[in-house]
DNA sequence: CTACACCGAGAGCACTGCTCTCGAACTGAC
DNA sequence: GTCAGTTCGAGAGCAGTGCTCTCGGTGTAG
């Protein structure tokens, strides 16, 4: 059992995480400061150094945080028992509808990398929540036969042993090729929300919304949802 | 004609965005310092705010020179007597080349926007330029009459005015939905370029090269080039 | 009860963007 | 050619940052 002492720390822990959180949201990865965390909580800002070595430790933190909420609400809006390109679409619909609620965090993940930080090995599980969903629903129409058969063909594998573990596992009617449609599908989604979110698209659409759900729904015909 | 002061301006000038951007593609925008821009220049770093009012004025112009530069090798990358898709796979190319071969320009402006930072009306045509690129290549195919024949329907247009004068303009074989294709295309390989550059897909890939041609070929085929 | 690990606070260092002031240099009008 | 006016570089200085170190006070384990 955790001892008092221990308690405390992960509570105060806690505190750190959710000012910096609230910050982040409001002013965004790059410029939040440890300094004004600290002095949310009215504490020296040499005290949270006993919580958290550097900056970068606080900001991985957010990241696997961010990760997985994201990652819960993809999970939260797959029905496992809907048809495979309803699925892709509510998932997908979930990812934007974060992005959009929480878009600072969404930079802190899917933007930039930030300055001289490289990803820590933590964060990948947390990552790759989002693609499992994705993957599922991939593996998933592909054992109850919804996808068309392989073309075959097409040179040594591209996808790794590790990614097809991920993009539905292992099936006949998953060949290489589909699998980098499905890679290709989710780097779109990416790239659809990231362009919507960094302003890349700002006067070239009349409805965000229906256009989202139109480009979704391309996807799901490029990979035979 | 120029005085004298003009063009040591002129030349000064040119000289700290010189200066900037060997420090952008070092150490990347966020760790870019006007102070050590200033001191590699040998002059006080408050002489530095005579020719650009803020750091983030230096960083404008490096967005825009990024900007133009991705755009000009877009541009010599495409050969207008080549068939659609294979224009597309060389602008494609070009773009993920340039991307590789400037990680630290290519996330100032494709990346999470700096802080605080608000994209000045002035960067807008030099960002259009890699858009522009694309669709005179969907254009010219519409007019060769190398596009399927559009389905029709799907009620009012999703895409604006402005971005129809962009993607290869007005074309009986071009209709709104082949449209949202193309800015989908677009969206996608940007997305694509930028998880392979942000680190998204390490140990997904056995071949990025192959992987990356795959990919927009499977784009030019969805858009019907 | 005591020795020890832990923790908060404060001072301090090196750095940042940015402002202000003060001479020096250049420029255009007379 | 002189002289006012503009431009420019340098330095000092302010407020802020990440981070380190040291110094007491406090909870904990033996």
């Amino acid at each position: 059992m955790p001892t008092a002492r221990e308690r405390v720390r992960l509570e105060i822990t806690g505190e750190i995480v959710e000012a910096a959180r609230r910050q982040l949201a409001e002013v965004g990865a790059a410029a939040l400061s440890l300094r004004a965390v600290a002095r949310e909580l009215g504490m020296a800002s040499s005290a949270v150094y006993r919580y958290f070595p550097s900056r970068d430790d606080l900001l991985t933190r957010l990241i696997i945080d961010g990760y997985d909420t994201l990652g819960a609400a993809a999970e939260a809006a797959d029905d496992p028992a809907a048809p495979p390109a309803e699925r892709w679409l509510a998932v997908c619909r979930a990812v934007r509808s974060w992005a959009h609620g929480h878009p600072h965090e969404y930079a802190l993940l899917y933007g930039s990398p930030v300055p001289g930080y490289a990803a820590p090995p933590d964060t990948v599980p947390a990552a790759a929540r989002v693609g499992v969903v994705l993957g599922r629903v991939l593996g998933d129409a592909a054992r109850a036969g919804a996808l068309p058969e392989p073309a075959g063909g097409g040179g040594p594998a591209l996808v790794t042993a590790e990614a097809v573990a991920v993009l539905g596992g292992e099936h006949p009617s998953l060949d290489d090729a589909a699998r980098v449609r499905a890679l290709l599908a989710w780097s779109a989604v990416y790239g659809t929300i990231s362009f919507e979110l960094f302003g890349h698209l700002v006067g070239s659409l009349t409805d965000g919304d229906r256009y989202f759900d139109r480009a979704m729904s391309e996807l799901a015909r490029l990979i035979g949802l």
